[in-house]
RNA sequence: GGGCGUGUAGAUCAGUUGGAAGAUCGCUACCUUGGCAUGGUAGAGGCCCCGAGUUCAAAUCUCGGCACGUCCA
């Protein structure tokens, strides 16, 4: 069974008749009698260019986003929707994906799942979304953007439990009666098109809002959840109806906006000033007259009415496309040759996309994201990156930061951001000399690669292009335009090499992914009852008694050494490890037996204590935690709290948990900063943190609503990970620091002690992490630092304090003294050579020096080298030692008549068996070595006998 | 998370098949000049990132670590 038709009252009261689309084939609504496509084919040109369909809004750019957004939540909220402030663009809550990509996204998984209960309901939003996905066709497409509000009313219903809010019926009212109404677009032009959607495991019907050619929105009736034994098919799955039914609608804000400005683009509707700006710079007007005969606006027109059948998408060939486009322009008498048109096009969309990209970058800057060659921070360099190089191309001199500033001023005004201001310009200037630094050494070494190729090829080799985009960063048609400057003049790109090089990327990505799969530690869990924590209720308790509900041997080679089986009881005050914090030692015993728990772990809700040896199940047991070993986990873990809050207001308010680790030795906390840490700010936070040790008397620990916590707290609540549940547990150390935690911490700060920071390591550009040490650890760190400060200083028989100038002093003294042993080592060389000593003797005009000396390589090769330099004195040098198992060289004069005659591989190889050697060299210098050095007499010998033969 | 690349003088970088550590700029001194720009000569400046391994021999090859860069997810 497929899904049957979308069959609404509201349809037919407004007129509307069913119809299939000749084209795609698929069923839509239209008052249209004439028509016979869906709206969204190939035939279907924009019908609003240059006349909006959505009258009253004459304002354009910011303004003209805020009266729309205004005017559809209201609308809204007038009929019964909650409206809700929008989330951040970083989607922090979730740790599938990076950025909210759609109003969907706030809710999921946990609402979306039914575990947690929405914010609202019904509710409408508007909400910042990026996408990068498409991020190539932007400024091309003439819609396209990488970042865009997607304004929605959402319905969560539980027909099971009875709470039903609305579905179809309702949802296709209010949004026809919002379009006609509100804002007043004639009914004629709107066309509602079926087309059931399906994604992640759900799926349901769905309608496709057309209006004059362009997609306005999506109206999602997601009822179905993938199974196996559904009864409903959807493009090739199995379905079958959820408990939760969700009404999740899309509108495009920015679509609505163009829809009522009529503009050419997109773009132009919402960014119109920095549009303007960007072309006055980049002296845009004068591009169209080089060609006096180009009629630039009937180009532009008739090019912005065709890019809404051309079906622009990203990836496709921007060669072909081209030629595409000249020849659908042709056919309406616009004529212009492929030089004109990549003359107004290239440049054009780059003014585009660029106030796209930097609303994005605003966007997630503002969210305190840290640019990095990693994760999430990547995606902000990466939109940095393409900004900086458009720029480029367009010559325009600006810097980002002022582009950036410039884009706050027009297009975000009044905007909320957490990141400041300064902050914002400090990041932005980094990444821009970051930039400039990859061009600087790109440059270097496109010209150190193009030595080797001739100057008049056409094509650099594909593997060298790889190679310079991905291990250098240098983008192959910013390659061929350095090297075409560089005098390879016939260079071009590929046609699709761009689309090559993004398979292969996607083909090394795809083998790349494989699924970690989680190890086991048990065979198979029973279905027992959860364990009750009691760890939170008094985190100072250090024993308890319960009953065993399951003695569970472990799967071999799980678990830590020793460890054989997992033990369940009802309840415990054993902390399984969570939240980076690690799971507590200790022991459980009845009157018989005494276990030893190694390691405390959570299975769902069920905490395994993984001991030495079963219990039976009934038995009681006592369970006695370690407890000087839970101390220090607490004081690590509070610890780290208490740092992450210190470095946020030292650093500033981008500061954001990247990961931690709490062990007995060592805490580690990974932040996000755009620089790496010196020992200043290390001390500063120290600082700090131990000031909060003293001030703070209690932490509070809260248990809230999610959505309660979410609108009292924020989303830096989650920086530990996103917690399941609808329940949040929050750790609070005054306003110095407050988190969603699941670990155990004191309820006195002051019982840590003291906390010391020891290092800070780097995990990625932009991420920071701190090594930490507090309560008992932090004593044993300052005792084996003494140590380590007291055994150097004996080693100098001086004192402490004086350490660090005395080594300067020893290092300093052992740079000059082996300077000035080489030196001395120099002048024994042209003593013991200069008078040619006794072992020398002459043949035809030729010296030759046969010697044995003490020292090593590197005296021998030195003495070589003072007996062989004098062209005037053509020298043949034979020298040997005795250390190290015996060493040989033998060098002549380079352009002699000792170089003619003689050739010093050849000589080293016949003499070098005497000591069970080998070696090689060049013909006029050749050294070697052995393991006997007893025979290095026979080996001299054999030289001169060699030589005299 | 995965792939690739780079660590050599104060700075920017060469260093061929493993076989004698280099260039340019900067620095110091001297010469040229009334002085400066400049030009000339000489000199100083190196734990070739760190640690193992292979080898007679490692800046160079292998492995590990640290640091930096880059592309993709």
């Amino acid at each position: 069974m497929s899904l049957p038709a979308i069959d609404l009252a509201v349809f037919h009261e407004n007129g509307y008749f069913r119809k299939q689309c000749t084209i795609t084939e698929l069923w839509f609504w239209t008052c249209d009698a004439d028509r016979s496509t869906c709206g969204d084919t190939h035939q279907d040109e924009y019908t609003f260019i240059g006349k909006p369909l959505i009258a009253g809004f004459e304002k354009r750019g910011k303004e003209l986003k805020d009266s729309m957004r205004e005017s559809f939540l209201s609308f809204f909220e007038s009929n019964e929707h909650h409206r809700i402030e929008p989330y951040p663009v970083l989607a922090r809550w979730r740790d599938d994906i990076h950025l909210t990509i759609a109003s969907i996204a706030d809710f999921q998984p946990h609402v979306t799942s039914g575990q947690v209960q929405p914010p609202a309901n019904p509710l409408t939003i508007s909400q910042p979304c990026i996408r990068l996905t498409d991020v190539d066709a932007v400024g091309r497409s003439g819609r396209h953007l990488t970042t865009f509000e997607m304004m929605a009313h959402h319905v969560f219903n539980r027909p099971d439990e009875g709470e039903s809010y609305y579905w179809m019926e309702e949802c296709v009212s209010y949004c026809h009666a919002m379009l006609t109404e509100t804002f007043g677009i004639d009914a004629r032009e709107i066309t509602y098109v079926e087309n059931p959607w399906c994604g992640g495991g759900n799926a349901g019907a769905a309608v496709e809002v057309i209006v004059g050619g362009l997609e306005l929105a999506t109206l999602v009736f997601m009822n179905l959840e993938e199974s196996p034994d559904g009864d409903i098919e959807l493009k090739g799955d199995r379905y079958k109806e959820m408990p939760l039914q969700i009404i999740d609608t899309g509108y495009g804000l920015e679509r609505f906006c163009w829809a009522a400005a009529g503009t050419p683009t997109i773009y132009e509707a919402i960014y119109p000033q920095t549009v303007a700006w960007l072309k006055e710079m980049s002296g845009f007007s004068s591009v169209a007259k080089q060609w006096p005969d180009l009629d630039l606006d009937s180009l532009l027109s008739e090019m912005s009415r065709l890019n809404g059948i051309m079906n622009i998408e990203p990836g496709v060939d921007a060669d072909e496309l081209s030629s595409l486009f000249i020849g659908r322009l042709k056919e309406r008498n616009v004529e212009l040759t492929k030089e004109q048109f990549i003359g107004v096009t290239e440049p054009l969309s780059r003014i585009y996309a660029i106030p796209d990209h930097l609303h994005a970058l605003c966007h997630m800057l503002g969210d305190g994201l840290v640019p990095s060659n990693a994760k999430a921070g990547y995606l902000a360099r990466m939109l940095a990156r393409r900004i900086l190089r458009m720029r480029d191309d367009l010559g325009i001199s600006t810097t980002l930061s002022e582009l950036i500033q410039h884009h706050l001023e027009v297009n975000m005004s009044g905007h909320e951001m957490k990141q400041t201001r300064d902050g914002l310009m400090t990041i932005m200037e980094l990444e821009e000399s970051r930039y400039k630094e990859v061009l600087r050494k790109g440059s270097n070494l496109i010209q150190q690669e193009l030595k080797s190729i001739e100057s008049s090829v056409e094509e650099l080799p594909d593997s060298l292009l790889f190679k310079l985009n991905d291990s250098h960063g240098l983008p192959p048609d910013m390659v061929i335009n350095i090297a075409k400057s560089n005098g390879w003049s016939n260079l071009r790109l590929r046609t699709g090499f761009s689309a090559e090089m993004a398979e292969r990327h996607a083909l090394m990505a795809k083998q790349a992914a494989s699924t970690t799969v989680q190890p086991q530690l048990v065979e198979e869990l029973p279905n027992l009852p959860n364990t009750v924590p009691l760890y939170y209720e008094d985190v100072q308790q250090r024993s308890f008694d319960a009953s065993v509900l399951a003695s569970l041997p472990l799967i071999e080679g799980m678990g830590p050494k020793g460890s054989t089986h997992a033990i369940v009881l009802a309840e415990s005050c054993f902390y399984p490890e969570g939240g980076g914090q690690e799971g507590d030692y200790g022991s459980l015993s009845t009157d018989a037996v005494t276990r030893n728990v190694l390691d405390t772990q959570k299975i769902g809700e069920l905490i395994l204590h993984l001991c030495d040896g079963p219990f039976s199940i009934g038995d009681l047991v006592h369970g006695t935690i370690d407890w000087k070993r839970r101390k220090q986990l607490m004081d690590h873990h509070t610890a780290v709290h208490i740092v992450g809050g210190a470095a946020r207001r030292i650093l500033g308010p981008h500061i954001y948990q990247a990961g931690a680790n709490k062990s007995v030795e060592l805490a580690r906390l990974d932040i996000t900063h755009y620089r790496r840490l010196n020992r200043e700010d290390l001390d500063a936070i120290e600082i700090l943190a131990n000031e909060v040790l003293g001030l703070v008397s209690r932490t509070e620990k809260t248990v809230l609503a999610r959505h309660e916590a979410d609108k009292k707290h924020g989303f830096d609540l989650y920086q530990g990970g996103a917690p399941k549940g609808n329940s949040i547990r929050v750790l609070r150390i005054s306003d110095h620091d407050i988190q969603a935690c699941g670990g155990t911490h004191h309820d006195e700060p002051g019982q840590i002690g003291s906390i010391r920071i020891i290092r800070s390591t780097a995990v990625q550009d932009g991420v920071e992490r701190l090594h930490i040490v507090a309560g008992e650890s932090a004593l044993q760190y300052a005792r084996s630092q003494d140590s380590l400060l007291r055994t150097a200083s004996e080693t100098f028989g001086i004192a402490n304090e004086d350490l660090p100038k005395t080594a300067e002093r020893f290092f300093g003294e052992w740079k000059d003294q082996k300077k000035r042993i080489e030196q001395l080592e120099a002048e024994i060389v042209r003593l013991r050579t200069s008078g040619g000593g006794d072992d020398s003797l002459e043949i035809n005009g030729v010296r030759i020096v046969v010697m044995e000396l003490d020292g090593n390589l590197k005296q021998l090769t030195s003495m070589l080298q003072e007996l062989t330099r004098e062209q005037s004195k053509p020298t043949l040098a034979i020298l040997g030692s005795r250390e190290g198992g015996g060493k040989l060289m033998v060098a002549c004069t380079e352009g002699t008549i000792a170089s003619e005659r003689y050739n010093a591989v050849e000589i080293l190889r016949a003499i070098i068996p005497h000591i069970n050697g080998g070696g090689g060299g060049r013909p006029t210098m050749a050294q070697g070595g052995g393991s006997n050095p007893d025979g290095l007499d026979d080996a001299l010998q054999a030289a001169k006998d060699f030589i005299q033969s």
